[in-house]
RNA sequence: GCACCCAUAGCUCAGCUGGAUAGAGCGUUGCCCUCCGAAGGCAAAGGUCAGAGGUUCGAAUCCUCUUGGGUGCGCCA
C-alpha cells in the first residue's frame, strides 16, 4: 500500500469528474501532478499542486481550480480538510483512520511492505564490482559492491527483476602481469629469490599462490621461457584471484548471479560480431584521430585506426577499437559484453564503476545505444572515492610496498554490516569519509547506531510487552484496535511510516540507495524523538500497565520496526535486537 | 584545450529528479535531566544555496557564462 498513490490516483479522479462536468478542459495532462507531504508539516498531511499545474493549460486561475477540487475531495471517507494555499497549493488532511492503516499493513505485510510495482518485471542487469582478478578488494571496490548490491536489492523491492553481474577483466595485459608476478613466487617457492620487478605486483598475497604452483607443477616449470608457462600460470593465478574475490564479496554479504568472462569473448567471434553490428549500421570506419587539445602526448604520431562513430550517439570524438597493430582495444571486448547483456534481453543497463573511469561513459552509453536501437537505457554509476580515517586522521596502512587498505581489513576492523551501513550515507558520486573509530561510535551523529538504536529499543519494549502477556506477534498485533493511536505524536510516526513505499520508490527511480539509508535515519530520529516525548507524557509510552492498551502501543512500536528492517534489509545490513 | 562530477550554516552533510519561511547532526549559547533501554532532553543563534544572467506562476534544483576543486582525455582496463 502507497497512501501517496492511493491519494493521487484520488486527486486525478475528482480532475476527470471536473471535466466531466465542464469545470475543466477535457484531455488535461496531469502527468505533473504530484501528491507529496509538504515541507511543514503544519500545512497538513499532504499537499498537491495540481491546481498550479493545470490553471495555465485550462485557462484558469489556480484557485478556483484549488477551491473546487477541495469541495470534491472533501467527498472522500478519506480525507477529513483540504484547504488552499499559497501560491495554489492544496493541503489535504486525512482522517486518522488512514493513517493507523498504514501500521496494519506494516503488521500484515511485514517485510514485503512498501514493495513496488515501479519495475512492472522488466529485466534489469547491475553490473558491479568488476575489479580486475589480480589482487584483494580494496577500500574502493568495496564501496562499488555495496554501492551496487544495495542498487540491485533496491531495484528488486520495487518490482524489478534483476541481475546482479560481475565482469572479469581477464583478457588484457594486466592478467599477463599477474602471470609474471605469480611466476616469480612459485620460484620463490621452489627456494629461489623471486625477481619482482618494476610492473609487477609486489604483494604477498601470491606467495600462497606460488606454493600452489609448485604443488601443481613442482619444479616443471622452473628456467622455461615465458611461452611455456604463460597460458597455465595466468589461468591458474586468475582462478586463484577470483576465488578470493569471491571470499571477499561473501564476507561482505555479496552474491553474484553471473560472473562474465572478456577472455570468452576472444576466439569465439563475439567481438567481431558486435563491431559487425555496429559497422552495418555505418558507425565503424578507418580514421585518424585528432590529438587531444592542450595535452598532446610526447610520442603522438596520426594513426589510421578502426574507429566507432560514438560521436553519432552523444560522444565527443570517435574512439579506436582496435590497437596500430591490429588487436583489439579493451573498448571492443567491451562493446561485445555489452552486446551480450542487450542480447540477452534486459529492458535497463546498470553499470557501476569507479570515479576513474568517467571518461568512459559517454562512449559506452553510444556503444549500447547503438546495438539497442535505443531500446536500451545505459545508466552509469561513478562511485567516488573513500578517504579513510582513524580518529579523524588520515588512515594508511603500512607503507610496505604491495600492501593497502583491503575490503577484507575493513570488514574484520567493523563488521560487514557498519562498512555497508556507512558506505551508503553518501551518494555515490560524492566523495565519502570512513573514519574506523567514528563509524563505532555510540552517539547521535553515527547514524548505522542510531538506527540500529531504534531497533534495538523496539525489541526491547516487545520483550517487555511479551513478559506482561502480551501476544507480541505480527499476526495478533496486526488484530489490535489502533483507533486511540490518534495522539498528535503518534499519529506523526504513522505519516513517517507512510512515506516508506514513496521512498522506495524515490530511490529506485533514481538508482539512489543512499536515499534509504537516509530515510531510515530519519525514521529512526523520529522514534527516538517520540520516545522522549514518553519521557514526560506517560500516556506516550509503549509499555503501559494495562495490557489491552499496550498491545496498541507496541503495534505502534513493532510496524516502526518493520519498516526499519525491511530498510536495512535493502542495505544489507542485519538490524539487531539488543546494544551491547 | 575539451568532457564529466562537485560547490548548501563555523564543520560534516540532507534536500522528494521545479514547489510554500532551504533542513539535520556536530560545534556554540541558554535551560532541563534517577525518564519503556544509560550511551541524554528541550530551545536559541547561525544562510547572498560559489557568482552573474536566463527559462517559469515558482529555481538550491533546469539552461548559459564565470570562479574554485576533483577525475579523465589513441596503441592501459
Amino acid at each position: 500500500m502507497n497512501l501517496f498513490t492511493d491519494i493521487r490516483a484520488l486527486v486525478i479522479d475528482c480532475l476527470a469528474a471536473m471535466a466531466d462536468e465542464g469545470a475543466l478542459p477535457r484531455g488535461l495532462d496531469t502527468a505533473a501532478v504530484t501528491v507529496e507531504p509538504p515541507r511543514d508539516a503544519a500545512h497538513g498531511d499532504m499537499a498537491t499542486n495540481a491546481a498550479m499545474v493545470l490553471a495555465k493549460p485550462a485557462g484558469l486561475k489556480p484557485r478556483d481550480i484549488a477551491d473546487a477540487l477541495a469541495a470534491r475531495l472533501a467527498g472522500d471517507p478519506r480525507i477529513a480538510g483540504a484547504e488552499v494555499a499559497g501560491p495554489g497549493f492544496l493541503n489535504l488532511r486525512l482522517v486518522p483512520t488512514a493513517w493507523q492503516a498504514v501500521v496494519g499493513a506494516a503488521l500484515t505485510q511485514g517485510k514485503d511492505f512498501g514493495r513496488g510495482t515501479l519495475g512492472a518485471g522488466q529485466k534489469v542487469n547491475v553490473e558491479f564490482v568488476s575489479a580486475n582478478p589480480t589482487g584483494p578488494m580494496h577500500v574502493g571496490h568495496t564501496r562499488g559492491a555495496v554501492v551496487g548490491d544495495a542498487l540491485a536489492s533496491l531495484l528488486a523491492f520495487a518490482g524489478w527483476d534483476v541481475t546482479r553481474e560481475y565482469y572479469i577483466n581477464d583478457g588484457g595485459a594486466q592478467v599477463n602481469v599477474l602471470a609474471r608476478s605469480a611466476y616469480e613466487r612459485y620460484r620463490e617457492a621452489n627456494g629461489l629469490t623471486p625477481e619482482i620487478r618494476e610492473g609487477l605486483y609486489p604483494g604477498d598475497y601470491l606467495v600462497p599462490v606460488g606454493v600452489a604452483l609448485k604443488d601443481r607443477y613442482g619444479a616443471a616449470l622452473l628456467d622455461q621461457p615465458e611461452e611455456v608457462w604463460l597460458a597455465d600460470v595466468r589461468e591458474f593465478a586468475t582462478e586463484a584471484m577470483m576465488a578470493m574475490i569471491r571470499e571477499d564479496l561473501a564476507v561482505l554479504g555479496v552474491t553474484m548471479d553471473v560472473y562474465s568472462s572478456e577472455k570468452a569473448l576472444y576466439g569465439t567471434g563475439q567481438i567481431e560480431a558486435a563491431i559487425d553490428e555496429l559497422r552495418s549500421k555505418g558507425l565503424i570506419y578507418e580514421g585518424v584521430l585528432e590529438p587531444p587539445k592542450g595535452k598532446t602526448p610526447d610520442d603522438w604520431e596520426p594513426r589510421e585506426q578502426t574507429l566507432f562513430r560514438s560521436t553519432a550517439h552523444g560522444d565527443d570524438v570517435d574512439r579506436p577499437v582496435k590497437k596500430s597493430d591490429g588487436s583489439w582495444t579493451y573498448f571492443a571486448p567491451d562493446i561485445a559484453y555489452h552486446y551480450d547483456k542487450v542480447k540477452r534481453g534486459f529492458d535497463l543497463l546498470i553499470d557501476i564503476l569507479g570515479a576513474d573511469h568517467g571518461g568512459y561513459v559517454k562512449r559506452m552509453k553510444a556503444a549500447v545505444s547503438a546495438l539497442s536501437g535505443g531500446r536500451v537505457p545505459l545508466d552509469i554509476k561513478l562511485v567516488q572515492l573513500v578517504k579513510l580515517f582513524k580518529n579523524g586522521e588520515p588512515f594508511k596502512m603500512s607503507k610496505r610496498a604491495g600492501t593497502f587498505v583491503t575490503l577484507r581489513d575493513v570488514v574484520e576492523m567493523v563488521g560487514p554490516d557498519v562498512t555497508r551501513f556507512v558506505m551508503l550515507t553518501r551518494k555515490n558520486d560524492a566523495a565519502l569519509d570512513f573514519d574506523f573509530d567514528k563509524v563505532l561510535e555510540q552517539s547521535r551523529d553515527n547514524p548505522v547506531w542510531y538506527v540500529q538504536y531504534a531497533h534495538a529499543r523496539i525489541a526491547s519494549v516487545l520483550r517487555k510487552a511479551a513478559e506482561a502477556g502480551v501476544d507480541t506477534s505480527d499476526a495478533a498485533l496486526a488484530g489490535a484496535d489502533l483507533a486511540t493511536l490518534d495522539h498528535p505524536a503518534e499519529l506523526a510516526l504513522m505519516r513517517k511510516m507512510g512515506d516508506w513505499p514513496r521512498q522506495v520508490e524515490i530511490a529506485a527511480r533514481a538508482n539512489e540507495p543512499h536515499r534509504i539509508a537516509g530515510y531510515l535515519t530519519e525514521l529512526a530520529a523520529d522514534l527516538h524523538g517520540h520516545w522522549n516525548k514518553g519521557n514526560e507524557e506517560t500516556a506516550l509510552r509503549f509499555v503501559q500497565d494495562d495490557v489491552a492498551v499496550m498491545t496498541r502501543k507496541i503495534a505502534l512500536a513493532r510496524a516502526v520496526g518493520v519498516v526499519i528492517s525491511a530498510g536495512l534489509a535493502i542495505l544489507g545490513v542485519t538490524p539487531v535486537e539488543e546494544m551491547r
